[in-house]
DNA sequence: ACACTTAATGAAAATGATTATCAATAAGTA
DNA sequence: TACTTATTGATAATCATTTTCATTAAGTGT
């Protein structure tokens, strides 16, 4: 018996793929707060970092304020909005050809696992205010 | 008298220059204390973040434990070790080629002000462990 | 359907990093 | 030397995340 199918896992997984745009923890435990009104943050917590042990999720490299998840587990980078810390994909795939792991790794011993590019910017709304 | 030349803050840059590598706050902390032995947590804090605002240090995005300073301020990159958390420089210019600015602005509509590339890995240490 | 084992939960406390507060100190100026 | 106020040190406050632990309920066998 080694993993249980909860109800809170599922709404938890569910509302991950539904708010789309690389949700904090508490933005998660928000929103399923209004499925599961009794649901414990701690519980969001450890669902989500569940997911990304099993590769079902990621966790956005931000750098600003709390940390984000993604429901995306495909190859793709990120801008942050330096004044919000609001996160958006950058889809277009150009920007990581030229990674290469195998060079990075011989140019600092590391075993190489992934990589995250990631933009600064300001986005349109902090742009005009 | 917009700013003052204090003994702290000249410490503080000297030894995030020394140490060199990524050093955490509580580390430049540690490091300035041996000098400074009365320094508080907080100035560190404070004239770190007063560096990078100035454009004379940057702090590294990494996504494991606490912020990591860095008094380089041109543009390279960097690995960070997925089981210890230590961050080095990948010297190689060539991972940053093909990453472009415009474009970016082009796919998401932010203003770019700046980009990070950091590869995830297993340092040599704790490949060993 | 019923009982049993234990993974998962909720609530709250604990931890860790960073920031805010505020009285005391000291840098730069007159 | 006296004065103004930026900066400091100490501490409390804040914020995100993890741990703890008694309680609940999922999956299993009967």
């Amino acid at each position: 018996m080694a993993s249980r199918n909860t109800v809170q896992q599922r709404v938890i997984a569910q509302q991950l793929m539904e708010l789309g745009n690389h949700p904090t923890a508490d933005e998660v435990y928000r929103a399923v707060r209004r499925q599961l009104p009794s649901v414990s943050k701690a519980t969001v917590y450890r669902t989500l970092n569940k997911l990304v042990h099993l590769g079902e999720a990621t966790c956005v490299i931000a750098g600003l304020g709390a940390e984000r998840f993604d429901h995306r587990t495909d190859e793709h980078c990120h801008v942050v909005c330096m004044k919000c810390g609001t996160v958006q994909d950058v889809s277009e795939g150009v920007f990581n050809d030229g990674v290469d792991h195998a060079d990075a790794a011989a140019a600092c011993g590391y075993e190489i696992v992934g990589h995250d590019l990631v933009f600064e910017g300001i986005c349109p709304a902090c742009q005009r205010a």
